[in-house]
DNA sequence: AACCACGGCAACCGCCAATAT
DNA sequence: CATATTGGCGGTTGCCGTGGT
């Protein structure tokens, strides 16, 4: 990641020098991968010190877990992924690095900007004012959305949902887990086992042209619709005929394991 | 071409709990 | 037991790239 090197802001040290902040250099983190790759992490402070790195160990842990450790996914979250984030959300609230124990090799920053820039972002062009209403919009325009993109994925290769998201099939491990909520099955079935796997499920997002993308169900979708009010934006009735339609592929996905009883009106 | 606004995201900050001394 | 240090977490900031005018 090479990039120029900007004017570095600097903080005061007692002893040797000034503490470096802001963007880490190519340099930097190479020492800091060689060090932790030859005596572990651990021990931030004292890591930052011996591997000659001018930065607080704090700064040196947050960039190994969130960028420079080798089991970090790249890219755009797939739609199981952007699936599973709103499910746990609607559990454990703004609990990132317990979501992210569930999303293999994602950070609980990239959830947190994630949750911060396209989800929020998507409540506010719903105008969705109250939380009751953001639930709802999960519920109604999401969820359903993000089942759609999966089923898209799954059949573009040519896969059922069941075979794709298939805790036994060759491309997902399942796993015991520590609890037994709702939640643990589909995390289970979304981590992913080895490179190859993560690339295969890569290359087929990239080919569908998915993944963050919520835009196409937003504003204009329902206003077109003459669904939008400013006040109550979606009605019961349309609550149900909305469930209606995807009830087929929520019960698919429950068949496959997947709960999704906490998303039903 | 220049400027501006905006979105995405890496990095920092402050707080708190756990652990060490 | 008290204090200091460290690690972890969620919230926030600010830089940079990009698209629009």
């Amino acid at each position: 990641m090479a990039m120029p090197m900007p004017p570095f802001k600097t903080v005061p040290m007692e002893e040797d020098g000034e503490l470096r902040r802001g963007p880490w250099t190519l340099e930097e983190d190479t020492l800091l991968i060689h060090y932790i790759t030859r005596h572990g992490e651990g021990r931030w402070n004292l890591l930052a010190k011996s591997a000659g790195l001018k930065r607080t160990g704090k700064s040196c842990r947050l960039r190994w877990l969130n960028y420079l450790k080798p089991d970090i996914k790249r890219g755009n979250l797939t739609p199981q992924e952007q699936l599973l984030i709103l499910e746990l959300h609607s559990k454990w609230g703004n609990r990132w690095s317990k979501i992210a124990q569930h999303l293999p090799g994602r950070t609980d920053n990239e959830i947190k900007n994630y949750w911060r820039t396209r989800v929020q972002k998507q409540a506010r062009q719903l105008n969705v004012g109250s939380s009751e209403g953001f639930v709802e919009a999960a519920r109604c325009f999401w969820m359903p959305k993000l089942l759609q993109k999966v089923e898209q994925t799954c059949s573009f290769n040519g896969m059922s949902s069941q075979s794709c998201m298939d805790p036994s099939s060759s491309t997902i491990k399942n796993h015991s887990s520590e609890n037994s909520s709702d939640f643990t099955n589909i995390s289970e079935q979304t981590e992913l086992t080895s490179p190859s796997a993560y690339d295969h499920t890569q290359i087929v997002e990239e080919s569908c042209n998915i993944g963050y993308d919520m835009e196409g169900f937003a504003l204009e979708s329902i206003s077109a619709a003459g669904f939008y009010e400013e006040t109550n934006w979606i009605s019961s009735e349309m609550t149900d005929a909305l469930w209606n339609i995807d009830e087929m592929m929520f019960r698919e996905l429950e068949e496959i394991g997947i709960n999704i009883h906490n998303f039903k009106p």
